[in-house]
DNA sequence: AATATTTTAGGAATCAATCCTAAAAGGCGG
DNA sequence: CCGCCTTTTAGGATTGATTCCTAAAATATT
């Protein structure tokens, strides 16, 4: 694991934020500042690989990256594009994919809303 | 409605595969030489902005549109990407919406798998 | 038919993400 | 520590999906 990788796993696992490349590009430049863009997006892939690290993909917006590696729904905001880990209700989706007698590899489950802050400055 | 816009409706109401924007483009061509890409994808937006047709966003892949509105899950293959609709078993995800006690705007669950053609092929 | 409005074609521009290459950094046996 | 081999990096070019721009064309209005 070089500095570089380190420091970008870090920054992912210090905060729940669910952050985009570019912010974890801004962040770890903070403190590395040769550090190159294609770094931060190759790391971001390999930890993505390894299952170190989850990787969300958005709506018309860039990828969010996520310290739970474990399947999980999320809620995230129409506006800002918030992210915010759900728990889900022990195994609601189970019988529902067994139903489809199919071999279900993952899934993805995103609930949208406004968030609080969205909603007061709108 | 134009007939640039009608078209590419119509190539999205006559089957139910969820097709990507270049697709569509390719298609409505073949009866419109003349037609832009960027017609495809102002129109498609504008389809969508009225709730006409869906869209789909891809992990790693372009968007797909759907020519059924309602919210639905989908069924993604994870080689070829290619889109089933799925049936939810009655308001399966609504008593967990409420739970969050925040309104929930709209929902979007993904599954995923290997489809027989790319298992096949493997 | 003349004028005002909207939409289009075509191509340039954007933006996230990937790829390329030479240089730098890590191993590792000794 | 030293040379050799492999991996990773910096930096920038490139790609690919999508959006934006502008003059011309289509459409609607009068």
């Amino acid at each position: 694991m070089t500095r570089q990788r380190q420091l970008i796993y870090d920054i992912i696992m210090a905060e729940p934020e669910h952050r985009t490349a570019e912010e974890i590009y801004d962040l770890a430049r903070a403190q590395m500042p040769s550090l190159a863009r294609g770094t931060v997006y190759r790391n971001l892939g390999l930890l993505v690989g390894e299952g170190q690290i989850g990787k969300l993909e958005m709506p018309d917006a860039p990828a969010r990256y996520d310290r739970e590696r474990r399947p999980h729904p999320h809620l995230v905001c129409q506006k800002c594009g918030k992210v915010e880990d759900l728990t889900m209700p022990d195994d609601l989706l189970r019988p529902f994919a067994l139903s489809l007698g199919e071999d279900i590899t993952g899934y993805e489950l995103k609930l949208y809303h406004i968030c609080p802050a969205c909603r007061k400055r709108a």
